[in-house]
RNA sequence: GUUCCCAUCGUCUAGUGGCCUAGGACACCUCCCUUUCACGGAGGAUACAGGGGUUCAAAUCCCCUUGGGAACGCCA
């Protein structure tokens, strides 16, 4: 049940450090997940560090998104940046790493001055060119700087000059295999010469992910940290970076890769992976975490559909596996439907209702009843998957929309539907209110049915082209108390135009 | 190219040496329910990548091969 902590550390502190540069991804939302999930297991605490760096890139409208992805899910944090007023909120402020730029100075002075880093004039000519050499060797060779040899005095005066350099760590020394006890992955071993001198911080002072991810993960008290896979052979550097500090190093788990149909690390050009596109699309935050998690990580009991909270109470590392997985969208639509589906008619009404707004289709005047509201969502729910699908489902009851489908054609043909429709058409004026239930349909249609003397598929599906222009879809005694008297005539006097 | 990671049904997975003639879920097929389409219910087909070991016993442990993926930046 409970975990084992590194030397060095009191509680479990997981984090989730993205770099505002889009919308929250999959991969990244699953991986918030699953450090989330592992915090809260272990009574921890779960951060959100923002790793904006690349000032380029990063951007504070995606800041946004990227928080309001997280809230939409629930990944509740409980250091981090402020999910209102986006300022820092927690003891290890500040949480942006633009905001640390000093404290990453501090440590590149040290690590230089102890001789673990030095200053690199190379140009970006002369990197070119040993990156074409070290090419053409073909080997597991590594950029080499000239500079590694000079003193720190001469790297000083040269600074003096107005030269910028950046700042590369140290590794000749450190030729001996790393062994890193992955707690998904078991033990993994990185050979001496995997990497070269790596660049700690660029000529414009601003620090690389390596560096400031160790100094922040020292700093806030990062217990254990919890991330995709492609970051594994990062880890070697950070645990030089670790070492030549002499900091306490957490534990590490790599998580397995979230695939796209082609088996290929799911990407942003291949669609559909923001979560907030989902969000869009009409599905639940809950249903979105559940499928997250079952990629990777299995309940105990073999469950498919469980809570947050069931989640919280049985998340362990031993049951995440270390093969990547696919993301199924079919299997997704299919959980969604089920959180939908379990919801109650006003919560699921609630839900529907802004996506017809949206999408303009205008009900028939009842619909402002609650009674009508309860009644359509009982009739639809069996075709709800995602909440978008509500806005098809709900156009057949809209006027303006009524259209005679293509396949339509068929049952339109037949010999006796001219006769059915007549009759239908006779019935429903002469109807004594405006509105039907589902008893009054019933004996309409048994009015037709001995009227034009006609039954079965030849019955039904005729009406149901002049209900809804489609000869199938949902059952038209539940469909016809949802409409109108008048809305009735106009479609079936549309239709027996046609004939 | 180099290094690292991964390998059970089409997909997500269970399985940690005997309970496995390999279980569940999605998808697929059949039937039932239903005067349509769905929903729901009952069945069915489909997998331990290959080859060597270790062991009385291997999907499970080891090695090799093959396949897939990722990383090799003054991106994160």
């Amino acid at each position: 049940m409970s975990v084992t902590l590194n030397p060095g550390f009191t509680e479990v502190r997981t984090r989730f450090a993205p770099s505002p540069t889009g919308y929250l991804h999959v991969g990244g939302a699953r991986s918030a997940l699953f450090n989330l999930l592992f915090a809260k297991h272990n009574n921890g605490k779960f951060i959100l560090r923002i790793e904006d760096t690349d000032q380029a890139r990063s951007t504070e409208e995606s800041l946004k998104m990227m928080i309001q992805d997280m809230v939409w899910l629930g990944l509740n944090w409980d250091e981090g940046v402020d999910p209102v007023t986006l300022k820092d909120m927690g003891a290890y402020a500040p949480y942006r790493q633009s905001d640390r730029l000093a404290i990453y100075k501090k440590v590149a002075d040290e690590l230089i001055a102890n001789g673990k880093a030095y200053y690199c004039f190379m140009t970006d000519e002369e990197l070119e060119a040993e990156r074409a050499r070290v090419k053409a060797i073909n080997q597991n060779a590594h950029v080499e700087s000239p500079y590694e040899t000079w003193t720190l005095d001469q790297a000083k005066a040269e600074l003096a000059k107005g030269k910028t350099a950046v700042v590369r760590f140290r590794t000749k020394h450190l030729r001996k295999d790393y062994l890193l006890n992955d707690l998904i992955r078991g033990e993994v071993r990185f050979p001496s010469d995997m990497v070269g001198d790596f660049v700690l911080l660029r000529s414009d002072g601003m620090p690389v992910y390596n560096f400031c991810c160790v100094v922040d993960d020292y700093m806030m008290k990062i217990s254990h940290v919890l991330r995709a896979e492609e970051h594994l052979p990062n880890t070697l550097r950070q645990l030089m970076i670790y070492e030549g500090m002499n900091w306490p190093t957490p534990q590490f788990g790599h998580i397995s890769l979230v695939l796209d149909d082609d088996r290929q690390k799911l990407s942003k050009r291949k669609g559909a992976v923001a979560c907030d596109q989902f969000m869009k699309d009409g599905y639940l935050p809950e249903a979105l975490n559940n499928f997250m998690a079952l990629l990777g990580w299995s309940h105990p009991e073999g469950k498919e559909i469980f809570s947050m909270d069931e989640m919280i109470k049985l998340f362990t590392l031993d049951r995440v596996n270390a093969s990547g997985a696919v993301f199924d969208r079919v299997k997704f639509k299919w959980m969604n439907a089920q959180y939908l589906r379990a919801q109650d008619n006003q919560t699921i009404w609630n839900q529907v209702k802004p996506y017809l707004v949206a999408a303009g289709i205008s009900l028939p005047k009842e619909a402002g009843d609650t009674a009508w509201q309860m009644k359509s969502v009982e009739t639809f729910k069996p075709k709800l998957e995602i909440l978008t699908d509500a806005v098809a489902l709900y156009q057949s009851l809209d006027d303006s929309k009524f259209e005679i489908s293509e396949e339509s054609n068929e049952a339109l043909s037949w010999e006796p539907t001219k006769a059915v429709l007549t009759t239908w058409k006779n019935q429903i004026e002469a109807h004594a209110t405006e509105t039907f239930t589902e008893a009054d349909f019933v004996a309409i249609e048994n009015a037709v049915k001995t009227g034009a003397n006609v039954k079965g598929k030849n019955l039904f599906m005729p009406i149901r082209v002049a209900v809804i222009g489609k000869p199938h879809g949902t059952e038209v005694k539940l469909l016809v108390p949802l409409m109108t008297k008048q809305s009735l005539l106009t479609r079936v006097n549309k239709v027996l135009s046609r004939i």
